[in-house]
DNA sequence: ATGCATGAGAT
DNA sequence: TCTCATGCATA
């Protein structure tokens, strides 16, 4: 495979369709030595405008450790031998350039049928003032780290009218009903309340809404969910997304014809995992649900978007670490999950990758360990009993409630 | 479904 | 530089 071939990235080529190559697992070993492999591949990057309000609620701090129980996160990298080959990539230089537009393009849209049923809707109450946060402690190996960033984005809902492709405004009304009639869930979340009186806060903009008196429920957006609502929410979600026959590209396409926010199939799908964190699954989950409603609102039409082309913007390449290698860097992880930046570079020469590659290992992986859903998360109740290890979820919106 | 990457913002 | 939100490219 003749990997790596071009240069690494490839400032100024739009290609447009060429897969590039991809070849990338080594097959038979050339290049003893290497311990990662990159592929080339010619990526576009784009539509910075997109942002979206969000309130900056807590970001914290996870960690394993807690007083619960068990924190280490069990992983299963196995040692495998290592196949060498691929290629480093040469020090180039990246210039950016920034491009804007949009990316992905695929004019598939999943026309199905959906089927007029049910609504999902959350009904929370709100404020999760009193979830389960309680007392757990947090911090543990390594460091504290406070910080909490918010981001301001803004929101942008459509003023009305438009109704892309196809889905015209249909909605029956439903606005209006949800949580209230519908819905014949809503199993166990909300208030569990527990103890305690957080005030969450913060948050730059401030909502109040006025409550009518009655029937009307919250709007389900604006309020801070708690964990079981996105949970469940999450759940409801894919059900219905699935039974409407529609992917995950769809729906993220969706979203940017409807409120202007297109989002990645991976993004969808993380949210449907849970594997976002807390704040940005508050976030898109309004989104979600809006499209949710007209969705099933709707009675058959296309999704028509046309994507245009995008321009291309040159993306690096994507490594590939080995196993071992990938152990090498679990280990001091446990270790260390902030390595300093000579850390990096030790390691980097050892385990033979670029700096680069090192630093945002670990940045990833940081990542990782704060999202919502610990690596193997029980799908079923019951599974979360045959499985010791990992934090049964939840604990981690505790470390960010906590936080402030 | 995920691994590695990019970028904006906060520090 | 880190964190965080996101996504291309992959498996």
């Amino acid at each position: 495979m003749a990997t790596a071939t071009s240069s690494p990235y490839l400032a100024s080529s739009r290609i447009l369709s060429g897969p590039v190559l991809h070849s990338d697992r080594r097959g038979g070993g050339m290049q003893p030595g290497n311990p990662a492999v990159t592929t080339v591949s010619s990526g576009y990057r784009g539509d910075p405008s997109v942002k979206m309000v969000q309130s900056d609620f807590m970001q914290g701090a996870m960690v394993g450790g807690n007083g619960g129980h068990m924190l280490s996160h069990a992983h299963q990298w196995v040692t495998s031998l290592p196949h060498a080959s691929g290629s480093p990539w040469p020090p180039s230089t990246q210039t950016q350039d920034v491009k804007r537009n949009r990316e992905d393009l695929h004019p598939g849209s999943a026309l199905h049928h959906r089927s007029p049923h049910l609504g999902a809707h959350q009904a929370h109450s709100g404020s999760w003032g009193g979830s389960s946060a309680s007392h757990i402690s947090i911090g543990e190996g390594g460091q504290q780290q406070h910080q909490q960033q918010q981001q301001q984005s803004l929101i942008y809902s459509q003023p009305g009218g438009f109704t892309v492709n196809g889905m015209l405004s249909s909605h029956t009304g439903q606005s209006l009903m949800h949580a209230g009639l519908v819905r014949g869930e809503s199993p166990e979340l909300d208030h569990r309340s527990h103890h305690h009186h957080h005030h969450h806060n913060h948050n730059n903009h401030a909502h109040h809404h006025q409550h009518h008196g009655v029937s009307h429920e919250p709007h389900s957006d604006e309020d801070t969910p708690t964990s079981d609502d996105l949970e469940h929410f999450a759940k409801q979600f894919k059900q219905r997304r699935i039974k409407l026959g529609f992917t995950q590209a769809d729906v993220g396409l969706a979203l940017g014809t409807l409120y202007g926010n297109v989002f990645s199939q991976t993004t969808i799908c993380r949210f449907e995992a849970l594997q976002l964190s807390f704040k940005n699954m508050c976030k898109l989950k309004p989104l979600l649900n809006k499209w949710l409603e007209e969705a099933d609102s709707t009675t058959g039409s296309p999704t028509s978007i046309d994507k245009i082309a995008t321009q291309g913007r040159k993306r690096k390449k994507r490594t590939s670490i080995e196993v071992s290698v990938k152990g090498a860097l679990e280990s001091h992880f446990l270790k260390c999950p902030k390595p300093s930046a000579q850390e990096i570079n030790s390691l980097a020469e050892t385990l033979q990758l670029e700096k680069e590659v090192v630093r945002v290992w670990f940045c990833n992986r940081r990542q990782k360990e704060k999202r919502m859903t610990p690596p193997g998360l029980p799908r079923t109740p019951e599974d979360a009993y045959s499985q010791p290890h990992h934090l049964p979820l939840k604990l981690n919106n505790v470390s960010q409630i906590l936080r402030l």
